[in-house]
DNA sequence: CTATCTCGTTATCAAATGACAACTAACGAG
DNA sequence: CTCGTTAGTTGTCATTTGATAACGAGATAG
């Protein structure tokens, strides 16, 4: 087993990947939302109930506190998404989608989905158990 | 087989690759180098040999042509790349990684080879193998 | 109680990025 | 040759993003 060969392949994978992952969102725009803050409002919904607090957000779109605490109060202001505190813990503030957001976000998945859907019209359900299978492997070893 | 399930495993998915790739690359930074103009470092060393147009580089990261332009002649400045016309079409210019730029990028890679191999370390070379194949099957059919 | 630490906010600044207009040069069709 | 088209450049501008300092309020250890 040649591991380079292998990263090779990796390389060009995970550059597919983000390729693919652009096409479908590329043209996804809610009203006056920048880039970053896209970005924020895509991870809040893929992250449905749990609560996630600000540092997390910060931790995890890679970007300071500072900015995160900015980009989450326009967030706010365009009624996007919504702040509430834990009550064990005074300092710690969880964030969340407002129904608005939700809805604004639901929305857009839509278009990506009717996309994803047809991208794999033309797979059989046992090479899509087969790519099912291909994705949890990955995502277990590799990702 | 339920494809909206899929969906939602396909977009975890593409968040995980994401996450990865930003571990393996976050603290490469070569120089005075923007995100932006890595991204092109990348894309032409990730295209080896393979002479790139201007405009087609400006499809693939996604940036207009004047801007593309920009980055390039910076890029140029700093000694990275380099421009050069197509002997037919002299309207064309090509541009590839000078031997400097190529240097640097094959150090930044030997890097993120390095963590990609520490990572896949513990695993078997069957399962590597497999590893393999699911990343063949899902650049062929989906990516 | 009082340091110290964590979580978050606010303000400010510089740099990076994106968008666009105006332009040159080379090609290609008629 | 002329006109329209393609490839790329230059310049300018507004916005976005990243970085950092200074701050406040709540937790926590000694």
């Amino acid at each position: 087993m040649d591991r380079s060969e292998l990263f090779r392949d990796f390389i060009a994978f995970t550059a597919s990947v983000l390729e693919t992952k652009h096409d479908f969102t590329k043209d996804i725009r809610i009203e006056g939302i920048t880039p970053v803050q896209y970005g924020i409002l895509e991870y809040l919904f893929a992250h449905r109930d749990e609560p996630v607090t600000i540092s997390e957000m910060s931790d995890c779109q890679h970007m300071s506190l500072p900015n995160t605490s900015r980009e989450l109060r326009k967030l706010g202001e365009k009624g996007l998404c919504e702040k509430f505190s834990d009550s064990e813990d005074k300092r710690k503030q969880y964030i969340r989608l407002s129904p608005e957001g939700q809805a604004r976000m639901a929305e857009a998945f839509r278009k990506v989905e009717a996309r994803f859907l047809e991208r794999i019209r033309g797979i059989s359900d046992e090479e899509l158990a087969e790519l099912a299978r291909a994705i949890r492997l990955l995502d277990g070893k590799v990702f």
